[in-house]
RNA sequence: GUGAGUGUCGCCUAGUGGUCUAAGGCGCCAGGUUGUGGCCCUGGAGAGCGAGGGUUCAAAUCCCUCCACUCACCCCA
């Protein structure tokens, strides 16, 4: 027997209301700020991410799903969306539209990794990206807009983290000020972190290990080392975001993953952080687009994953609302009502009335059972006589009362 | 890639070497008289116990290998 691949999962109809709804509360919140959707391909040119998300970065060095075509073209299905996103923007011009463009996006994410709670190979990432503008003011609005996405799928006890790391100035003062700090404790520090030391010492700041977090604690602080600019850009963030009265925490520990970060980043975790606690994270990325061949563009973006979304909304007992579903069953007695019943689904249907027709020759018994297991609101019941009568009956199911009714005047009835 | 746990009908679960050619609940299907649901009653379909190999007179029950799932690490959404 198949089954779905390792890390990958069937969304059955039961589980379709929660992404329907995330889905609909996030095209709400982005027609609010102004975004507007972006579908990009599912694979690209493998260089695209190795060039943007970090050689020295685990996605590109052991997540990437990377296959060579029948061309001869080495393809990489998507493991984010920012670098697609910004290739988008340049191959299409459109930094000729006003600055920033604005642009979401909801889509499929490819990573191999071992799957676990809140992790999956294939998973679903909304995103939105900012791309024009470094004016402070639209991080603010950037991370105003993903906090309130959270706010209206109802999710409570979110916490808010940021952070900032600096530009191509002033981020390597700060990188060997942290080696400096790190090299007399080399010896205290986990195997983990003792690779990360080499490797990317920015990372050394969020091991988990108690006490890594420890010396972090302690370590020197990206924001004691940012240059005026950077430094001018994070005050006036931060006076922003106390306009907007966010419940903002600054996290000196805070870095992401992938390299193309710049100056303001930021997180959003739920209270209870388990493993996989991250719901959602961005931040600025001045230097990508530049980069990816553009000319010099600052942007700032964020992502949550929507499978964590939903985990939360579980786990906190958020009832989200069901999908709509025909709410009239036709059940029939014979051939000649099947006949009837079946013009008749028909032509409901055409007047906007959802309808299920039973099949096959079951008992009118089994018929209504199944309009009962279905929760349909009305039954219509046609046998012989109303073939003859050219009627109906019509048959409240919450109720159980029923009456016969001329044909014709069915529509108007359920409507 | 590393570590731990789990693996019996669609779902949940009983069974820990011999009346197990596997039991129960939910769900599903069908009946309970003649054209009518939900409650109740009755019956039925559905697994040979993740896969393969061993041990044994005998294995769902013990051993080995593999696979899958879950959780954790790495890392991230």
């Amino acid at each position: 027997m198949y089954r779905a691949p390792r890390g990958t999962a069937d969304i059955l109809p039961e589980e379709q209301p929660y992404w329907r709804y995330i889905e609909r509360e996030m095209v709400n919140v982005c027609q609010l700020y102004g975004y507007e959707r972006i579908d990009v391909p599912v694979f690209e040119d493998i260089q695209l991410f190795t060039r943007s998300v970090g050689e020295e970065t685990d996605i590109v060095k052991k997540e990437m799903y990377t296959f060579e075509d029948r061309g001869g073209n080495i393809i990489t299905l998507r493991p984010e969306g920012t670098a697609p996103v910004c290739r988008a923007y340049l191959e299409h011009g459109l930094h000729n539209l006003p600055q920033p463009v604005k642009l979401y996006y909801i889509a499929a994410i490819f990573r191999y990794e071992r799957p676990q709670a809140g992790r999956y190979r294939q998973h679903y990432q909304f995103g939105c990206e900012a791309i024009g503008d470094d004016d402070p003011a639209l991080d603010a609005e950037v991370i105003d807009m993903a906090w309130k996405f959270f706010m209206s799928f109802g999710l409570r006890g979110l916490s808010l983290n940021l952070n900032s790391i600096g530009c191509k100035q002033c981020r390597p003062q700060y990188l060997t000020a942290l080696k400096d700090y790190y090299a007399d404790r080399i010896q205290e520090l986990c195997s983990d972190c003792k690779m990360r030391l080499k490797r990317n010492p920015l990372r050394l700041l969020d091991c988990k290990k108690l006490l890594c977090q420890q010396i972090a604690n302690s370590a020197p602080r990206s924001v004691d080392h940012l240059c005026p600019q950077c430094n001018e850009h994070f005050d006036r963030l931060k006076r922003y975001l106390d306009l907007l009265a966010l419940p903002c925490v600054i996290d000196h520990c805070l870095v992401r993953g992938l390299d193309y970060y710049t100056r303001t980043v930021f997180e959003i975790q739920p209270e209870e952080a388990g493993a996989q606690s991250t719901l959602g994270g961005g931040g600025r990325y001045d230097d990508l687009i530049e980069e990816l061949g553009g000319k010099p563009t600052p942007a700032i973006g964020f992502a949550t994953g929507i499978e964590r979304i939903i985990v939360n909304l579980k786990k906190q007992g958020v009832a989200v609302p069901a999908l709509p579903r025909p709410q009239v069953f036709i059940a029939y007695v014979g051939d000649e009502a099947k006949d009837e019943a079946t013009k008749l689904s028909s032509t409901l249907r055409r007047n906007g009335i959802g309808v299920i027709e039973a099949l096959g020759s079951k008992s009118l018994k089994a018929q209504l059972r199944q309009a009962n297991t279905l929760s349909a609101h009305h039954a219509v019941i046609i046998g012989e006589q109303e073939v003859k009568t050219g009627t109906v009956i019509l048959r409240d199911m919450t109720t159980a009362q029923q009456k016969t009714i001329p044909l014709n005047q069915l529509p108007g009835l359920l409507r």
